[in-house]
RNA sequence: GGGGCGAUGGCGGAAUUGGUAGACGCGUUGGUCUUAGGAACCAAUAUGGCAACAUGUGAAGGUUCGAGUCCUUUUCGCCCUACCA
């Protein structure tokens, strides 16, 4: 017999699956399943991380075609980005060459693990064809009024004059230049998220098949506040007569000590002239914005000579600062502090020396309770608040304060969500140009439809500061109707593109249209969405806004959540490893004899410090490259392995042993295969209960398992399943059962090994038939089951009874087993409880 | 500071959802075969004990005939988020 042959068959079987387009999917009147994984920024190479996101996607998706239903599965790139552009500029690269490159080497790697994926519908998003509607797209949301323009601050790099996002900002200063980051206000496209804020979040709800941690995560990133807006009057400035705060706790107003600005505040604008002011603005700018920063930075504020008045009380007259902890971009960019009863204003408070009353008594505390060391930031009893005193905080205090505020006219209820709108411009250039033009008057043109894509000029090097687009003097002019325009040179964040991509799958041919309604109604939603955490927030919150934006004015688009399901899968680690200079070593470099300690290759003698499995990245240099694993061992095997020691949504560690045993799984099922070839050639003897009954209750226990995500329990019911097979081989005989029971079993491995499976069944299937097995009820059941006797709820015994035998049945045959004499000891039996074929607990005393 | 998730053998993890804890894999040990094996195959493998048996799912309580699973308290670990008024 032969040693299978992967590299052969795999390629015979991929093969196949192109050139009969067994994957080619269209609507029909079948039942459909819309199956999704996240499409990759294509970087260079696939890594282990998209091998675990499409192998449990092909694993669904097969399983789903077998079962029947219409399957979608589509796969495409997410190829603007910077990434590229940094390449160009580092390697004098064309962003366009680069990506279309990596491309080629990405896809052919997905073919070589086999999967099932319609490539007809590949997309790129960085493709004119692509784009171009996503242009069409923004110019129907403007006309909506769900985009605008306006002011927005941006990290400005000064050394190397160029805009960073927000992770190039390390400890305040530039990733690249190591320059402290300046603050720059620039004009910026906006989409008007924040239109749906609370369908964003009450839909949610609706969310059934999501992870409860991403929905948890979106709501808190919506953040919805129920509180209120007072107006506090100002005195000691000729320029304002008040200030507007808003607050989720005004039953705290009397004690009220200061009121803080945002150095943002329009108000601020009366400040400009005073160098104070200028130097304060800019110590606020310069405090870092990492966590950490944040998190340590003092409370600072400015004084101004503005006194801020008490609605609730007129003798309560407090300063105004500016102060550097208050948000230009929440609530109205003002809060009225209340050192007792809030941390920040308490530290403020005691920096600046301000009065500190407190109006919250914990219900063990006394009126006489004074808040001292810390605020007193929980529940309990109003005090020193008048007319407030003696409610219980906060279930009375706020609703009755809010009550008084809006009766007297001082003030609003209001709530308030943390979810901002978001900015699209992004001063790059290898991202989709934004369609608009400005006039000599500098008023937004739009660029008209019949002129779309507004495509990207070829820069064929990257070598300037800034936004390269900029100096593309020639393609930045453009005369619309008549007049002399001059280009939007922003381009749009990569997240549009990937906001509505999973539309463009079902209907990546139509050139007409960004997609084509028919193909909406009937694919849409994605019934099955996987991929990382890392998105559960802002692409998933994106795709959500997205169709409802879309849905807006659009009467036959009725679609609200893209995602009906959605799985998050955990991520592939491995050790690290650091040689005697610190530096990082990839698993590549190491070798260890005993699995404890480990030598560098070249340098056997020197021992290598071992660190903590964490997930695999290029920075520590603990990958494994997918595509060497498939040279070596074959794509089903690399499937078979990364499904299979852990549950998909746990991270994994990879690990040599691990694959090895996946190979040599591989190989011992295959000649399994042959030996079960060569038994069926002989004559038939009568059947074998025992294959019906284990098959039908692996399959069983299979179903269960895919339906919940568990493929690693599918992998144990496959060692399990050749065990099985092995033994029965033993016999020798060819049982009348053993053909069709085994070809059931070869059905459900398609999905995780379809290289294999293909190749084993194409022996023995001569009918061609292949669909997903209906498990046997007859089988499930057996005539027989193992009752657990336990004596007081211990396990003392197993007897095997007849199904369904009655509990007098039972107790009478144990009667005179000695073990179970013994633990009874002669005494009574005071209480029986027993669950039918499962199990009879004997109480006694 | 706020929120979430988790804790089961030497390791990764099973447990049909309150009913035989440790499936399956890795590792380890012993054996068979072999010129040799880091190959293949067979067996053992939660802990203590020769055994009968006892103990055992981070810890402490509770509910229950029965708890890894439900409740309360607690410890530890990981992740997300954050000056959000």
């Amino acid at each position: 017999m032969e040693r299978y042959n992967f590299k052969t068959i795999e390629s015979k079987w991929q093969k196949y699956w192109q050139e009969n387009k067994s994957f080619k999917s269209s609507i029909s009147k079948e039942k459909k399943f819309y199956c999704l994984e996240m499409f990759p920024y294509p970087s260079g190479k696939i890594h282990m991380g998209h091998v675990r996101n499409y192998a449990i996607g092909d694993v669904l998706a097969r399983y789903k075609s077998l079962q029947g239903y219409n399957v979608l599965h589509p796969m495409g790139w997410d190829s603007f980005g910077m990434p590229a552009e940094n390449a160009a500029r580092q390697n004098n690269l064309n962003p366009k060459t680069w990506t279309e490159k990596n491309i080629q080497t990405m896809k052919s790697q997905l073919k070589q693990l086999g999967l099932s994926i319609d490539w007809d519908r590949e997309i790129s998003t960085c493709s004119p064809e692509y784009y171009k509607h996503q242009q069409k797209l923004f110019l129907d949301l403007y006309d909506k009024g769900l985009v605008y323009r306006k002011e927005s601050y941006v990290n400005w790099d000064p050394v190397d004059k160029t805009v960073l996002a927000n992770e190039q900002v390390v400890d305040g200063k530039g990733w690249r230049s190591g320059a402290v980051v300046e603050r720059k206000k620039l004009n910026q496209w906006f989409f008007k998220i924040s239109h749906f804020s609370e369908e964003l979040l009450k839909d949610l709800d609706q969310l059934n098949d999501w992870p409860d941690k991403v929905k948890t995560m979106q709501k808190n990133w919506i953040g919805k506040s129920f509180g209120c807006e007072i107006d506090f009057p100002i005195e000691g400035s000729d320029k304002v007569n008040s200030i507007k705060c808003y607050t989720t706790r005004p039953d705290t107003l009397f004690g009220f000590s200061f009121l803080a600005l945002s150095v943002d505040h329009p108000l601020s604008k009366f400040y400009e002239n005073d160098p104070e002011f200028t130097k304060f603005k800019e110590t606020c700018s310069k405090t870092g914005t990492t966590e950490e920063s944040i998190a340590q930075a003092e409370k600072i504020g400015f004084k101004t000579n503005m006194l801020a008045i008490n609605p609730l009380d007129k003798d309560n007259k407090v300063p105004v600062f500016f102060a550097n902890f208050v948000l230009m971009d929440y609530g109205f960019g003002a809060v009225f502090g209340c050192p007792g009863h809030d941390q920040r204003d308490f530290d403020f408070a005691k920096k600046y020396k301000l009065k500190i009353t407190t109006v919250v008594k914990p219900l063990n505390e006394d009126d006489n309770f004074v808040v001292d060391s810390e605020p007193h930031t929980g529940s309990g009893i109003m005090i020193n608040s008048k007319f407030l005193n003696g409610l219980s905080v906060p279930e009375e205090s706020i609703s009755k304060t809010i009550k008084y505020l809006e009766e007297n006219k001082l003030g609003n209820k209001k709530i308030n969500y943390r979810l901002k709108d978001w900015g699209i411009s992004r001063q790059r250039y290898w991202g989709c140009p934004i369609p608009i033009a400005y006039d000599e008057n500098n008023n937004v043109v739009k660029i008209p439809e019949k002129d779309l894509p507004v495509a990207l000029p070829n820069i064929e090097k990257i070598n300037t500061d800034g936004n390269p687009l900029d100096t593309e003097d020639k393609w930045k002019s453009i005369i619309i109707d008549g007049k002399k325009c001059i280009r939007e040179t922003d381009t749009l964040d990569t997240f549009v593109d990937s906001s509505w991509y999973f539309l463009r799958f079902c209907s990546s041919k139509n050139d007409d249209y960004p997609f084509n309604q028919e193909d909406i109604n009937y694919w849409l939603p994605v019934d099955q969405y996987i991929g990382g955490i890392e998105h559960a927030i802002l692409h998933l919150l994106y795709s959500r806004f997205f169709v409802r934006a879309i849905e807006l004015e659009n009467k036959t688009f009725n679609l609200k959540e893209p995602f009906k399901g959605l799985f998050t899968q955990g991520m592939v680690c491995h050790q690290t490893y650091k040689g005697k200079d610190n530096k990082w070593l990839n698993p590549d470099e190491v070798f260890s004899e005993n699995g404890k300690d480990y030598f560098i290759k070249d340098r056997p003698k020197e021992i290598v410090k071992v660190g903590p499995s964490e997930s695999m990245s290029k920075s520590k240099k603990n990958t494994i490259d997918p595509e060497k694993m498939i040279a070596e061992y074959g794509a089903d095997s690399v499937r078979f392995f990364i499904l299979s020691d852990s549950p998909p949504e746990k991270d994994i560690q990879w690990s040599d042993s691990g694959m090895n045993s996946s190979f040599k799984y591989i190989q011992k099922f295959w000649l399994l295969n042959e030996k079960i070839f060569l038994v069926l050639k002989d004559k038939k003897v009568n059947s074998n209960e025992n294959i019906d009954l284990f098959v039908n209750q692996a399959i069983k226990k299979i179903n269960f398992a895919l339906e919940k995500f568990r493929y690693n329990v599918i992998i144990a019911m496959f060692h399990e399943i050749y065990s099985f097979f092995n033994k029965i081989l033993e016999t020798n005989l060819n049982y009348s059962n053993l053909k069709e029971n085994y070809k059931k079993i070869l059905i459900t491995m398609l999905p995780v090994i379809p290289h294999l499976a293909n190749e084993c069944l194409e022996k023995i299937n001569e009918k061609k038939e292949i669909k997903w097995p209906i498990i046997n009820d007859k089988f499930i059941k057996n005539d027989k089951s193992n009752v657990v006797i336990q004596i007081n709820g211990k396990k003392r015994a197993v007897i095997s009874v007849d199904k369904g035998l009655g509990e007098k049945k039972i107790l009478e045959q144990i009667k005179h087993d000695k073990l179970i004499d013994k633990y009874t000891n002669g005494k009574d039996i005071f209480k029986t409880i027993y669950v039918q074929d499962k199990i009879l607990n004997l109480i006694i005393k």
